[in-house]
DNA sequence: GCTAAATAGAACGGTTCCGAAACGATTGCG
DNA sequence: CGCAATCGTTTCGGAACCGTTCTATTTAGC
């Protein structure tokens, strides 16, 4: 475990990679979006509609919307799940490991950057 | 500077974090708003629109609308300035203190939480 | 004083997202 | 087989947000 963070550096790293998200605009995710892109790239799969929309406590639909959006953007792909045709199960995929590869080294350089 | 955080652990905190943030659903601030938010908590004021807009690279009204929403949630007000009377001053409350108090404290029990 | 610049906000049309409800497809169970 | 349950998606009306454009107010310069 790292060293802890103090109340103001907290605040400064969270301020200063969101900053960084709504100043280069690239992804325009909304925090439904990153949780789920998040979930699905750091938790163990399979990951379904039903399962994330019950892990983030929200709706079924919010769930496969946030899934088109991203599926758009190539974050995610989808894919029916062969042993039960009712379930889909969410894929990753490369364009989105690198974006969530960059996030990762975003959130690295504003932490490297906090004052002491 | 606390010691470096490792990709996993930073996108592990971003995860967790967010993950709060969606399923507690208290705040439902986009990434705009959470900027927005932030910069007014952190930095030295004052804080005007015009500043606000040119500092996160997006238009007077966004910015408008983010503090109309914030302010509808008592998490900012604004005040004429008396000096400039075209300016109009971003101005703290209690509430929105203690909303950014909680999300120091959501991060820094997430970033405690980080394995090894 | 009078015009030009600056500032915040309002109006407008388009887009996106929301939850609730309904729907088709699929499976499991009696 | 038949019927209920499960799963993801679509539809629907409503709300929020976006950028562009325009307006009202205020200030600064001549």
């Amino acid at each position: 475990m790292p060293t802890s963070l103090r109340p103001s550096q907290a605040l400064r790293l969270w301020h200063d990679v969101t900053f960084d998200l709504v100043r280069d605009g690239e992804h325009d995710l909304s925090a439904r979006q990153m949780a789920v892109l998040l979930t699905v790239y750091l938790e163990m799969p399979p990951h379904t509609v039903r399962g994330l929309a019950a892990k983030l406590g929200v709706t079924k639909p919010a769930i496969t919307r946030a899934l088109d959006t991203m599926g758009r953007l190539g974050l995610v792909s989808r894919h029916r799940d062969a042993a039960d045709r009712r379930n889909v199960v969410v894929q990753r995929t490369v364009a989105g490991a690198l974006a969530v590869e960059r996030l990762g080294d975003l959130i690295i350089a504003r932490h490297k950057e906090l004052p002491p």
